[in-house]
DNA sequence: CATAAGAACTGACCAACAGTCATCTTTGTG
DNA sequence: CACAAAGATGACTGTTGGTCAGTTCTTATG
């Protein structure tokens, strides 16, 4: 018999119940204030019962953004197929890293709280952090894949290895939507819509990667 | 008689006696793992004692990098007065900011804890995060001068106000040096020396701020 | 010097939280 | 049905940030 199967299909279910129920709660209460309580409460659960499928609170929290960053890579993957010039491309794929950002508030204030490092040291089980390992390769591996790209076409001109331009970019990016996203500034720095703001950091950074004079990217971009 | 001079001195003082055991018992035991009580021993005060000090923990690590940023800010300002053009003298602000990174390991570490609109908000005593936000300004404010310096002289064209380019630069390299800090991306990313990685997203950024095919940058930078 | 006012300090105490585990409940099997 | 194994529970533990009634030290005054 499939009991086998059910179980293991049950169990998740249930993980990804209790997923969506951490959402939930977060939403309602916020990130800071949202107790493992306050979760299985949502559950209708008991906080015991968690821990039979989190180790702990931090891996249910990679387990929340394992799940989202799949989401994004698939958008990532639609720019990636996309028949625009490299440049355009890459602006595109970072900008829709920031609607993402947008769409999962909890994404970039979770990253500040997860010490990655010490996750993947304890024996966690290694699924969570495989996923989200997994999710982060991949997302990765497009921004490689258009860098490359651009640089085959001539639209870029890289000053070290695709693999450390690629880590750079993406370490500027993500870091500055880090730091917006947990108000690490002082608020009247930020004078201008987030989303021109961070648009224009990218452009930056594409700029310094291109060859020449430039291109599409120096005319207004948007729209 | 001058008891009052003498009682503010002695205040002032024993808050800076405060803040220096926080930062020898966060070397000793690490950031994380450092409670109050730690920090009171260490200190050889009561618990209680420290918050006729600090309203809270968050306003002690305020405190904290309050202070470190008065130090960033003296090196920046010799930076600011050297004769270099003006794209040398950003990297080499950056560079400057960088190294200040790596003596201040806490820095960037505290920065993550701390929701600055949070702590502005709320009736702390004002002082400590008038002086935050003062050091902040004040290196903004030198950027800012540079930048502008490379406006002038032709050195830099911009594609945004002087007050938003310097903001989104500051983020990008504030936000890259978070992240590196706080292990907030899988550490098999980071091959590159983590110095020579900032140098290189900085570098990118100038250029993209850069008019021209460029300057002394492109060649080799260091030394 | 004696003493009162009050500033500075203390540590037992509280509430909130992550995480544990002995116990109970449900499910599958012979 | 009996009984074992898996699943779920919530009272409990240990730790932390923060409080506050009470103690000790400092200064002003008669």
């Amino acid at each position: 018999m499939g009991i086998r199967e059910r179980k293991e299909r049950e169990r998740f279910q249930r993980r990804a119940a209790i997923l969506a129920s951490a959402r939930t709660a977060f939403i309602k209460h916020g990130l800071a204030t949202t107790s493992m309580e306050r979760i299985a409460k949502e559950a209708e659960l008991a906080k015991g019962t968690l821990y039979l499928y989190f180790s702990s609170k931090d891996e249910l929290l990679m387990g929340l953004i394992a799940a989202d960053l799949e989401v994004l890579h698939e958008r990532l993957h639609n720019v990636k197929s996309s028949s625009l010039p490299a440049d355009r491309k890459l602006l595109q794929a970072f900008l829709e890293f920031h609607a993402f950002s947008r769409e999962n508030q909890f994404f970039f204030q979770v990253m500040t709280q997860l010490n990655v490092a010490q996750i993947v040291g304890g024996e966690h089980s290694q699924e969570t952090f495989d996923k989200f390992s997994q999710a982060n390769q991949t997302i990765l591996d497009i921004v490689k894949h258009i860098v490359q790209e651009g640089v085959d076409t001539g639209v870029f001109q890289l000053h070290a290895s695709v693999h450390d331009v690629i880590i750079q970019l993406t370490l500027a990016i993500k870091g500055s939507i880090v730091i917006i996203k947990n108000n690490m500034v002082p608020s009247f720095w930020i004078r201008q819509e987030e989303c021109e703001l961070l648009e224009q950091v990218v452009q930056m950074l594409i700029r310094g990667i291109s060859r020449g004079p430039s291109t599409v990217i120096l005319k207004e971009s948007s729209q």
